[in-house]
DNA sequence: TTCTAAAGTGCATTTTATCGCTCTTTGGGT
DNA sequence: ACCCAAAGAGCGATAAAATGCACTTTAGAA
């Protein structure tokens, strides 16, 4: 299941901060195992997983009109 | 688990096409059961349940940067 | 090269999401 | 009031996510 977009980001983020995977689990209170696993692609994780990680990291989880993909 | 404004914003959009759960649910692939709880709030679904039924409204997950709470 | 921290992975267990079925509740319409 | 369609919720079974532990791999520094 990984067609996510979203470990990118979160990966991109964590290293733009600088944080370690240990650092961010700890923080979120969110299992090494489960952030590893979401940011290696591997894993389909729920919105309260994903929104913990998020949260310590600055961001939020939200839905967009999709934008055109043709036009991208 | 209900502290997700997804679920309204999946309802809203809904409503404004005018599709039933039970459309939505067999154009998603998604258990009716499983909308039915999400959209009232219970539940936490995975993302691929969450982008499945996304997709049919024309709408995708994604991350931002959390705009500052204190000024909204 | 060696050492070490960070990241990735296999395995087993616990927890929980998914799902269908059934029943109740709610809201329009006639 | 009576229908009927849509939505919400309880129950129980199955599938899968979350988790910890231990091991491997990778990358960077000394």
């Amino acid at each position: 299941m990984h067609f996510t977009p979203l470990n990118h980001f979160i990966k991109a983020r964590r290293d733009e901060l600088q944080i370690s995977q240990q650092t961010l689990a700890d923080l979120s209170g969110v299992g090494l195992r489960t952030l590893k696993q979401f940011e290696s692609g591997n894993g389909n994780p729920t919105i309260k997983t994903i929104t913990q990680i998020a949260e310590v990291l600055g961001l939020e989880l939200c839905l967009q009109v999709k934008s055109n993909p043709s036009n991208l």
